[in-house]
DNA sequence: CGACGACCACACCGATCTGTCGAGGTCGAC
DNA sequence: GTCGACCTCGACAGATCGGTGTGGTCGTCG
């Protein structure tokens, strides 16, 4: 039960453990408040506040608040992504179209979570608009990541050009995450209906 | 030629004009300045030396920078959503639901130009994340403004419930322009095939 | 034991942020 | 001419930013 993950990066023991110190706390408490706050509205001093560490120790590890920020990107990659959102999507799917429909499924119960924090990545992909800036471009790519999965869900279902499938569905996913950002709550079921008229689309029939 | 307007914002006399001064430069530098880098990046004394204007000036007309952004708010509805959206896309189709389709060849225009700078009021909400905060609620209020606008076209061709239509239709709308963000600059057809599907799937059949 | 390296606390740097103040300049109304 | 409204210019306040330096503490390991 303490061991499942049911929220995105909630998972596994806090900052108050014991044997964990130094570099793990810093990402710890680097990913807690730059997940719910964005990037450029926290400070280093915040960061290392929460973790209880000297700023020294901080930048013994990361040469600049930049290169801790493209740390937290692929953290959360590692714990929103694959940990918490493909396995619950797999895991409540059977066939690869399910699956595709279970994001949304996932998705709701992600709204109406009163601590929703919004998609990382679209949101340090706003933060930092110029195309060339690091945090911008590790952004976009984490976003090719997750779309690269969709294509492959898709492939195996069996729609071609699933590419510009994959990329259609995650518009739809993407859409409905600005929209729970403004805060409605049913984001996710709009994004699935107009998921399944595009399934249909594309010849599956859905059980 | 000179007074059509061919991009948002872009129209009307830039700074240089004569007898346009004090507040109105102000206004305008900072619709330039946000528009383009964010509100947060963006700071008072760089729309200052873009209005070739006093700090004071700035002070004397808005109580703050919170005020100046909300300010800014207002102004982008007005040249972005009234004038060039709604404007463009009325005038390129002819029924409602032409319209309503007419909205992703607009934003395709919009996606390949070089100077694409994003939705200012996706972006604003982004930046304030804090739902309380003056900003977010403005940005909230100015993207259900849209939303109303559309459930108008969706009344206007015979949609029932197009409330929930609308909220759809929009989140197409957000999810194409997060993909223009991205770098797709062909996201606004993915998103008018996937708005196609939806209009066929409540009766209507386009020419 | 002694050396080392990681850590902490705290002061500090220069830069930048929002916002304020005052002293003077320009110009139209009367 | 004179007044007053609006403007410009530059300095400054107080806070915060990312990032650095120092001195001292602690556990570990040869």
């Amino acid at each position: 039960m303490s061991g499942q993950i049911d929220a995105p990066g909630l998972e596994g023991p806090g900052l108050d453990g014991p044997a964990v110190s130094g570099r793990e706390r810093i990402t710890r408490a680097a990913y807690e408040l730059f997940s719910r706050d964005g990037t450029q509205l926290v400070g280093i001093d915040a960061v290392v506040a929460r973790a209880r560490t000297a700023k020294m120790t901080l930048y013994r590890n990361f040469p600049s608040k930049t290169d801790l920020i493209l740390d937290f990107l692929r953290r959360r990659e590692q714990l929103w992504t694959r940990d918490w959102l493909q396995v619950e999507a797999e895991q409540r799917g059977e066939t690869p179209a399910a699956q595709l429909l279970a994001i949304f499924d996932v998705f709701h119960g992600w709204f109406v979570r009163s601590d929703f924090d919004g998609c990382s990545f679209l949101t340090a992909m706003v933060e930092f608009k110029d195309p060339e800036h690091p945090v911008h471009v590790a952004s976009v790519e984490h976003l090719s990541n997750i779309r690269t999965w969709i294509a492959q869900l898709a492939a195996d279902a069996g729609i071609s050009d699933c590419d510009a499938f994959a990329r259609q569905w995650h518009l739809l996913m993407k859409g409905s995450i600005m929209a729970a950002h403004e805060g409605d709550r049913a984001a996710a079921g709009r994004a699935r209906d107009l998921g399944v008229l595009l399934l249909q689309h594309h010849g599956l029939t859905l059980p």
